[in-house]
RNA sequence: GCCCGCUUGGCGGAAUUGGUAGACGCAAGGGACUUAAAAUCCCUCGGCCGCUCAGGCCAUCCCGGUUCGAGUCCGGGAGCGGGCACCA
């Protein structure tokens, strides 16, 4: 028998589905409507196997939903703006828009050799000037409505290059071209003012019901309120005082210094004519913005020489320090340390020689000899050494000493978040304009709408490091849309979460020129019903898309405030790693197993080490060309294969026994349905008067299994729907006889199998459809329904435990009597030997499941 | 450092609300077919004892708890992974 074409038969469907238009969305009031999209790619070059997870993942439920009767909107675009394009300028000399549309062009052609349902009329590409012009426009949208603004802003500088480095190019505090320390520079920015948002965002939450609850929380974590207090510090000497945020008011008595942060105003006023201050700040400087390198630096700190003034000790002085742990941009850039209770501050004190002295003992601790050594007590317990607030535990301590700070003008109770306003200016090429321009006499001046886009010049050198239109001889040389007189165009860039902020609105709609989108549209497709990508995605930006989603509203441009009604976050693809004797990074092509089953490269023959599984990555070569897969295979296998083992939300191991696995069973459903030996009804064969022992069974379990792999899809459990349609194709090609049943019930059973695997593999189930005789395209045809009172067993199988331990198995009908069960289980021989002939003291009775006899 | 997750046979995993642990598959071993190989088909397959049956003991990362009953709930711990605001 020949093997299944999947080359063949694959392109041919999806040449079909492509002239018959079957997945182009068109708004239809009629029906319920289902937006589905996965994340759009970054066109890095070719597609990776996390691509192919991903949309695999989205197209399942866009073809499920669609053959649900849903108005299905399944759409695919190019996040195509970013660094990497900057980087291939660099390193290869190819200009970023070429590079970019070159590798768009070959993963559009991978995406579509996929044969998913997407919508193609509608991509879009943030790149292209037809896309940046309406993102400029946003943007003047929320200069208009103060939802931008501009702020001083520390970002990691190369000083070999002069040029901004992004987090991940600071390898070790160094410029990872460069390998020179990183400074950190002050540069005026553009911020929109997501924290205008915090409260709403952060309430919202609870609302999102299909979102993973991890996500939840690490959107919860991230914008991080905190109730506290703000405390005034008199300052020795001094009118000003120093406004410092806490969230342990409580433990004010315990209090033995305050530190600034190092680009705090009092630390650069102090720093001035102190040479040593001077130089730890500049150290302090040299620190990369990671919030993890801050945080695993070295707690240091500098005496600036000031005193705080305790507001309930008289007389009491706490030095005022500078210290690299504390952060400009939380609360109010300012601490007050009490060491007994927070371990950072106790780490810094002990280093410092400062007073540790606990305020709050544990509940069940002798007050008077209560002390910390080298760990904080953080918890809760009874305040001890506060005066006033003596007895009290924390909650109610903390709410008497804000009274009494407000009593006497020192503070006040005060909410702050960690969440800080989001900057979106990068000081790079390939990022779409910021459309201001800076005039000398008239400030900062917006580009009338009329002159959008701004378009970013072709003619651009990366021979020098920094920002390509900095340099650019004309380009930022423009006059004043107000004076008339020259000024300068704004050279930074938007951040590119800017653009994947509002891009599945723009979906909504055949693209406009002359609006970002269509309201109608919009209103008719929005929200996203299910959104499907990458867990590392579950804060940035997906809150950026939230809080983008409110400006919009707020813009008047939108009706609703949250984006994703339902999200899903996919796993990572893993894969072996190997090295060869010089510890070189081996790609699996390379690698074969040799005799002795050891891997050996593939060439030399020489022993390869085999590393543990991590995620896919060009760095360590453990990667596996989705491409060549798909030449081998076929898309089907390539899907079926993402599909069948792990959970989807599960990391999953790539192998090359697991994709030769799905390749048989595709096969071995070409068999099951071209059998010509086998009995297949008539297409119109009317159902037999009765069926036969093995027929009935069959015919019970295709209606089961449409229950079970409905369910299942409905949840996301796309491993067990692919377990339940395996169980039912096994027993199709187990059904025995000729008979006119059989034949009938075969037929039943091969539709439907064809019909339940069709979203995980389009291609073969449309051709095995068509080798059942049907003459209309399965991708048109409803799902299979199921009769409930088909799925009723008339028996069940009770476990039969003695002491919660396993003995013995009894078939009864269902619903028999309590007692009846009761009396069969005690009966069994197994129970009897087990209770050692001892009568029960309890028997449980759990209808149609489980009986435990207790003795 | 902080936040979040995950951990079940040789492997991926299954086990609605606590109720028969290991569905479905991969790998492995044995057999059939074949001149041979591939493909295909059949059988075995958590460990140990018994080993023909019957059966018994152990087993869901570790320690403890709740319960008639825990992979599932609670407390503590270990290992691995993700994110940390300019990678996308």
């Amino acid at each position: 028998m020949s093997r299944y074409n999947a080359k063949e038969t694959e392109a041919k469907w999806q040449t079909v589905w492509d002239d018959r238009q079957c997945f182009a969305a068109q708004e239809d009031p009629s029906r319920p409507k289902y937006y589905v999209m996965e994340m759009f790619p970054y066109p890095s070059g070719r597609i990776h196997m996390g691509h192919v997870r991903n949309y695999t993942l989205g197209d399942v439920v866009a073809r499920y939903k669609r053959a649900r009767g849903y108005n299905v909107l399944h759409p695919m675009g190019w996040d195509s703006f970013g660094l990497p394009a900057e980087n291939a300028a660099i390193e290869n000399n190819v200009h970023p828009a070429k590079w970019t549309r070159e590798n768009i062009a070959v993963m559009r052609d991978q995406l579509k050799s996929m044969g998913l349902s997407l919508d193609w009329s509608r991509e879009l590409s943030t790149c292209e000037p037809d896309y940046y012009k309406q993102g400029q426009r946003l943007f003047l949208d929320f200069v208009e409505a103060g939802l931008a603004y501009r702020k001083e802003s520390w970002v990691n500088w190369d000083p070999v290059e002069n040029s901004v480095l992004a987090n991940e190019q600071v390898i070790d505090g160094r410029g990872w071209r460069t390998g020179a320390p990183v400074e950190k520079r002050l540069l005026s920015q553009w911020f929109l003012k997501i924290t205008e948002y915090s409260d709403d965002l952060l309430a919202a939450l609870g609302s999102l019901d299909r979102w993973p609850d991890k996500v939840r929380l690490m959107q919860q974590n991230w914008i991080g309120r905190s109730e506290g207090a703000r405390v005034n510090f008199k300052l020795k000497g001094r009118q000003d005082r120093l406004d410092v945020f806490t969230t342990r008011p409580d433990t004010l008595f315990g209090a033995s210094f305050c530190a600034v942060a190092a680009n705090h105003p009092l630390a650069q006023e102090m720093a001035a004519d102190n040479p040593a201050l001077q130089a730890f700040i500049a150290e302090c400087n040299r620190m990369s913005t990671s919030e993890e390198a801050i945080e695993t630096a070295e707690k240091r700190g500098h005496d600036t020489g000031l005193k705080a003034l305790h507001p309930f000790i008289d007389g009491r002085e706490l030095p005022v320090y500078v210290a690299n742990f504390v952060l400009m941009d939380y609360g109010s850039g300012a601490i007050f340390g009490c060491p007994a209770h927070d371990q950072r501050d106790l780490d810094f004190a002990r280093k410092y020689k400062l007073p540790v002295v606990p305020v709050v003992a544990p509940k069940d601790a002798d007050p008077a000899g209560f002390d910390v050594a080298d760990v904080a007590f953080v918890d809760d317990g009874v305040i001890i050494n506060s005066e006033f607030l003596d007895g009290l535990n924390v909650t109610a301590g903390k709410r008497a000493a804000i009274d009494r700070l407000v009593e006497q003008g020192d503070g006040e109770s005060s909410i702050r978040y960690r969440l800080r306003d989001w900057g979106v200016s990068r000081q790079r090429y390939w990022g779409s304009p910021i459309p201001i321009i800076h005039c000398d006499s008239c400030g900062i001046v917006p580009v009338p709408a009329a002159d959008l886009p701004v378009l970013l010049p072709d003619d651009i050198s990366f021979d020098q490091p920094g920002n390509p239109l900095e340099h650019h001889p004309t380009w930022k040389n423009v006059d004043c849309p107000v004076c008339g007189k020259a000024a300068r165009r704004e050279t930074d860039t938007l951040d590119t979460f800017f653009d994947s902020s509002w891009y599945f609105n723009r979906f909504c709609a055949p693209h406009a020129d002359d609006t970002p989108f269509t309201r109608s549209a919009v209103d008719y497709w929005m929200p996203v019903d299910q959104y499907i990508g990458g867990i590392e995605h579950a804060v940035l930006h997906l809150l950026y898309a939230r809080f983008f989603t409110r400006a919009l509203r707020q813009c008047g441009y939108i009706g609703i405030d949250e984006p994703f009604d339902g999200l899903f976050t996919q796993g990572m693809v893993c894969h072996e790693t190997y090295r060869d004797a010089d510890g070189q990074w081996l790609f699996p092509d390379d690698v074969r197993p040799g005799d002795d089953g050891a891997p050996r490269h593939a060439k030399t023959g020489a022993v390869v080490e085999r590393g543990r599984s991590e995620k896919m990555s060009k760095s360590k070569k453990n990667v596996v060309d989705p491409a060549a897969i798909i030449d081998t295979y076929g898309a089907d296998t390539a899907r079926i294969y993402m599909l069948s083992d792990s959970p989807p939300d599960r990391d999953l191991e790539w192998t090359e026994a697991g994709i030769e696995g799905a390749w048989r069973y595709v096969n071995r459903l070409w068999r099951l349905f071209t059998d010509k030996d086998a009995p297949l009804a008539a297409i119109d064969a009317p159902m037999p008067n009765s069926l036969g022992e093995h027929a009935d069974a069959a015919w019970k379990a295709i209606h089961r299994t449409i229950a079970d792999v409905s369910g299942d899809l409905d949840r996301f459990h796309f491993n067990r729907a692919v377990a339940r349609i395996r169980e039912l194709t096994n027993l199709l090609g187990d059904l025995k006889g000729l008979s006119e049943d059989v034949a009938w019930v075969r037929r039943q059973g091969l539709q439907t199998a064809a019909q339940l695997i069709a979203p995980m593999m389009p291609h073969l189930a449309e051709e095995l459809w068509h080798a059942l005789g049907y003459e209309d395209l399965l991708v048109d045809t409803a799902w299979p329904t199921h009769d409930p009172a088909m799925l009723a067993e008339e028996s069940v199988t009770i476990a039969v435990q003695v002491n919660g331990k396993l003995r013995a198995t009894l078939d009864m009908p269902r619903d028999t009597a309590r007692e009846a069960v009761e009396t069969e289980a005690l009966a069994l021989e197994n129970v009897q030997r087990a209770t050692d002939g001892k009568a029960p003291r309890k028997v449980i009775v759990v209808p149609n499941k489980i009986v435990n006899v207790v003795v």
